[in-house]
DNA sequence: GATCGACTTGAACACCTGTACAGTGCAAAC
DNA sequence: GTTTGCACTGTACAGGTGTTCAAGTCGATC
């Protein structure tokens, strides 16, 4: 079948590409080694989208596709403890899942990818909404700054996903494996929480 | 004067390279857009630093050397809590005077240099050593995950020198300027003293 | 004043990059 | 059975990369 082969081949270059970003950095990754990682000449690479530029365009906009339905938003009603409870056990999913998904962003923020640029954005005013509504619903301490609250919470939770290779070095074993991630999600919640000095 | 010609023109490479390293990224400058802003032809580049994997090198070793001497160790006594403020102190002059270093070392930590995996590396074995110091005389709460901790700190000090270009566009100004070097540092306090929720 | 040695350069090199293009093979449409 | 359309490839090209090398400049040394 045509489309189907047609279609597996597309996403081959999509696979590989999503991958070796993710891993090599984007800059670093030619265009021959996404089409030899995905069994295929450089050619169709240009093909199928367009030249680097569009398979880069493309990455990013699938990438945060997936993003946004593995992550989504909170809309189920409760204490904002359980919703804090449910955003932390969300976001370890999405990273414990999508492990290759979250090494391209944690790349594609720092090489200021387009589609980051605007994940960057979404990030902060999404979690600017977050931090208002949890002010609105008293569960704020009330001197804090929120623009830098929400800055705060995109360093302890999005950032490591920059600084992986170097994190998988100081752990033992990967950033996202389960353990630390547990560790790392409930460090985060007891910071946020309680502070650690006392 | 020899001696003043040659020392100038190497250190004109050296400064151009920590420069454009710090604001394009390291592979993505290449040796004669160093040579250009130095005012100085590729070849010689070449002959002081003996390619780009040696200009690198030295810019790297320049940069931990220049940044372990503006920050330095703490060894003064006093309270937990003065110590903490001191060392608050110590990092936003770093950051507010040696705003090219700082770009520098942001960009080699996600490019994985040597020497800034060797900076990652000296940042999380000091700090631990500061969290095992306060743990000691009772500054810190008892139940934290002190590995962690340390990471935590890395991420909220250290991490933001990463995404300057994209923390500049969030916020009014740049990140290293003062107005928001002092509310990143207090919010910092405050989150690290106290946590933010309620 | 000739010699030496370091700094500096222009021209070339081999290599890799992204990309264009003509052509091939094959399933579908007529 | 011919034609059409699309996936796919090999080859080639222009541009940029790091690097080499012979040559030039010029102050210091004898």
């Amino acid at each position: 079948m045509r489309s189907a082969s047609a279609r597996s081949a597309r996403d081959a270059i999509a696979v590989s590409a999503l991958s070796l970003f993710g891993q090599q950095g984007i800059d670093a990754t030619s265009l021959r080694e996404v089409a030899a990682a995905a069994g295929v000449s450089p050619a169709l690479v240009v093909h199928h989208f367009g030249g680097k530029d569009g398979l880069l365009a493309a990455t990013d906009e699938a990438a945060l596709k997936a993003f946004g339905s593995a992550y989504g938003s909170d809309q189920g009603p409760g204490t904002p403890a359980e919703l804090l409870d449910r955003r932390a056990e969300q976001t370890a999913r999405v990273m414990r899942e999508h492990p290759d998904l979250c090494a391209y962003l944690g790349r594609a923020l720092v090489e200021r990818t387009p589609g980051a640029t605007r994940l960057f954005g979404a990030m902060i005013e999404g979690g600017r909404k977050e931090i208002d509504a949890l002010a609105e619903r008293g569960a704020l301490r009330a001197d804090v700054d929120r623009l830098w609250a929400t800055l705060q919470h995109f360093f302890l939770i999005w950032a490591p996903l920059s600084f992986m290779p170097l994190l998988d070095d100081a752990l033992d074993g990967r950033l996202l494996d389960a353990e630390n991630l547990d560790r790392w999600v409930s460090a985060n919640a007891e910071l946020l929480e309680r502070g650690i000095y006392r």
